[in-house]
DNA sequence: GAGGTCGTGTGATTTTGTCACAGACAGAAT
DNA sequence: ATTCTGTCTGTGACAAAATCACACGACCTC
């Protein structure tokens, strides 16, 4: 795949992206698709009042398949995706895409295999969404994003609501009760990690009564 | 695509279901893909206490592509697919499909297209899950449901809620309210639609006090 | 330090989920 | 026809979550 990326190289246009930038907006035709290099990108749906939530991130190395998909099957994008980081990207034709697609097995299987996931993914988040609690499913993303040394996550109360299509007041009480009960620590801007095994009993989605 | 139906069915094994007997259940491993011609199944995801979600309908001519997905990404089946009525299918070997993915053009688009439909339509049930209103999301089941010519729904609470992902008393307390509201009438195992423009409006997400 | 912005805390109210249980209806059995 | 039994529905009480409204505090700039 390392000669093939040389290829696509030369029949589509490198792009780079800052912070904040869309990729695409909610209704969008795409002709092109992004193959992001470095940086992370999110993909999220909206709703009403403005509120969030967080379907799946693209990573580097990975590409923004449903743009794949609604190139490749006529449709519009359904979602929003926003560059997390500045992202480098490489933005493969239309046209190009769709001969690959039929002409390279490898390339294929990477469609296919990242498609599914996605497809899995956002299937977990259904599940969540409309069974878990949310001071189970705030307790599993805290513990997700800790730094893989250090235990604290450096996030404000609104970017998690967004993440988990909450409203920033539910998240601001449920981490208050947390830090009553000596898990977490909070000031400005940051939620650092006291009794990582309690939290992980809570994301476990756990039977206790929680005396709240 | 007719001739190469018939190929396949040379290369695998035609399937009778009765409805309510399961296709797949979570965490299967796969290797056929069933290719279904008459009848429908439902795909879903539950939760702890047993509550249900429906994520997306198979009907007559598409296939479980989730199936296909898991074969060809190696996953396991990460939902629940049941029989609603009676299905006849036919059930394409794991090889025989990879062999048909990397060959036959219109069959990869075919899977394609399948496979980006599923993907949308579970964004938009976490779209709707995640910042929809009840009643807004029951007016707009009823809706859907209504048998072309009658104004009737056929179903108990229950399977309303499972559909939705919520539970029977939250459904029944919404759908006697509309009652009392004169949209609709219910008597045991049918809801009928009295007001339908009324019944639109609620599901169109409206800005109503809602006086309840 | 004054003023502004952004992040956080908290009460009041509505909507939804959960538990517990009662009543209502339909078909089968007596 | 009457009882029995299983399924479907109604409802009150309470917990969890969303929404609205507003106050306070931390940080930055000037």
């Amino acid at each position: 795949t390392s000669q093939t990326k040389e290829v696509f190289c030369r029949q589509s246009e490198h792009l780079k992206l800052s912070a904040g930038q869309f990729i695409c907006l909610e209704g969008d035709v795409c002709n092109h698709l992004p193959l992001v290099l470095s940086g992370t990108a999110r993909v999220y749906k909206m709703g009403h009042s403005g509120r969030e939530i967080t379907l799946y991130r693209i990573e580097s190395g990975e590409s923004c398949i449903l743009t794949a998909s609604c190139i490749l099957s006529q449709q519009r994008f359904p979602a929003f995706a926003v560059a997390e980081t500045a992202v480098e990207a490489i933005g493969l034709s239309a046209n190009s895409l769709r001969d690959w697609m039929t002409q390279d097995p490898a390339w294929q299987r990477y469609v296919f295999g990242l498609l599914t996931q996605r497809l899995t993914t956002v299937m977990e988040v259904v599940e969540e969404v409309a069974f878990h609690r949310m001071d189970v499913r705030i307790s599993a993303y805290l513990l997700k994003m800790t730094d893989s040394r250090g235990s604290s996550v450096q996030t404000t109360h609104e970017v998690v609501a967004q993440e988990l299509g909450s409203s920033r007041e539910v998240v601001s009480r449920i981490l208050k009760d947390l830090e009553k009960r000596g898990i977490v620590n909070l000031t400005r801007g940051n939620i650092s990690i006291l009794k990582l095994n309690e939290l992980t009993q809570i994301a476990r989605g756990s039977c206790n009564p929680s005396s709240r």
